[in-house]
DNA sequence: CGCCGCGTTGAGCCACGTCAACATAGGTGG
DNA sequence: CCACCTATGTTGACGTGGCTCAACGCGGCG
């Protein structure tokens, strides 16, 4: 749960910050907490809100995607975020660099999108839904082989809103079935067969 | 199911647009057809993905989101929009409008948040989630009164992932316990009781 | 009037949640 | 190295919340 820079710099002189790569299950920022905006270059994004009552999953952040943009208009992050995929990071639009109308606006279109499939993964039934994770992660692997690194349970639950066993027996399905390939056990990489005619 | 235009003008004659006002119900615009961006100025719209297999929930947006913003990166609507509640729309950062980042920076930081509203409207026990609607849409009223206009079943429950039958009951259920006050039949006011320290 | 769309209510059933037991991998200390 | 512990994942048995199916009420409209 530590996040670990890929350069030895400071943590708090933004402008130098580069590179941040993040393992599974690694911490990325707190709700609250003072920061900049970043983008994913690779990996998977939980983000999470945090209440008085809780924190529950908030949304879904894939390679292109920007989290943190709101700490560019008040300074600290809304949600918690954390990787459930093997994750690097690059800050995005730090405050010297102007703001391009056009990036924004397709950070915009990116994210409107994304919480679309977000939705979408908590309608059907449950194999489907775990099917249409698997997948979602698999169209946005940075090498063409469809590899994904499977999140933990929990994670995979919080997202389809189903509980982690049966996420565990949609995932048992889906390698018997041979749609999901095992190359390593745990965390370990996984290559998903080709998509059906998904639209 | 038609669209109502609050003036006279061509539809097609972008800058002098002005006020739109969509009766419940109605269709705001079509995925892939041309048009401008608009902000919601009352009411509730439901987005949706239209795909070959059929379209789907894929998004609420109300007072003050915008939609349709992709259109100044594409020209063409990514889903449809339709009114669920009486709609005012205004257009929005039409492309002679200098794009101000920070406006776009806040309507980004809206569409999060209200991405996560969406996400969490399909969590919990079916009386809460419809519970939970009907709270966010009082929370976005403009009228301080709380007042908010009952969304058709079909609506709201494609929004929380139920079945007409399940909304109707959890509806009549929130009617028996006074949470929720009938003033008028069908899509009628209704009144919603103090927000029990809802974080 | 008859028809249709929408909402309501009941009865039965099943997919998924709950609970419990166990497997496996890592970590830590001896 | 093993003994032990904990976190995570797997699998089975069982109960239930919400889906399915069906019937009906009501208002609007041709």
């Amino acid at each position: 749960m530590q996040t670990t820079l890929a350069t030895p710099a400071p943590v708090n002189t933004l402008p130098t910050m580069q590179l941040r790569k993040i393992p599974i299950g690694g911490h990325i920022y707190a709700a609250g907490s003072e920061g900049i905006a970043w983008r994913v270059r690779r990996g998977a994004v939980r983000l999470d809100r945090v209440t008085p009552a809780g924190s529950h999953y908030a949304g879904l952040a894939l390679r292109g995607d920007v989290i943190g943009a709101e700490t560019l208009l008040y300074g600290k992050y809304s949600f918690a975020a954390s990787a459930i995929g093997d994750c690097e990071l690059e800050p995005w639009l730090t405050a010297d660099k102007a703001l391009s109308g056009e990036s924004l606006l397709k950070t915009l279109a990116a994210a409107e999108r994304r919480a679309a499939d977000a939705l979408a993964l908590r309608a059907g039934e449950a194999f489907e839904r775990v099917r249409g994770l698997c997948l979602l992660l698999a169209r946005y692997c940075d090498d063409g082989r469809r590899e994904i690194t499977i999140p933990e349970l929990r994670d995979m639950a919080a997202i389809t809103n189903l509980t982690e066993e049966t996420v565990s027996r949609a995932m048992s399905r889906l390698r018997r079935l041979g749609i999901l390939q095992r190359q390593d056990r745990r965390h370990g990489l996984m290559l998903v067969a080709a998509e059906p005619a998904v639209a």
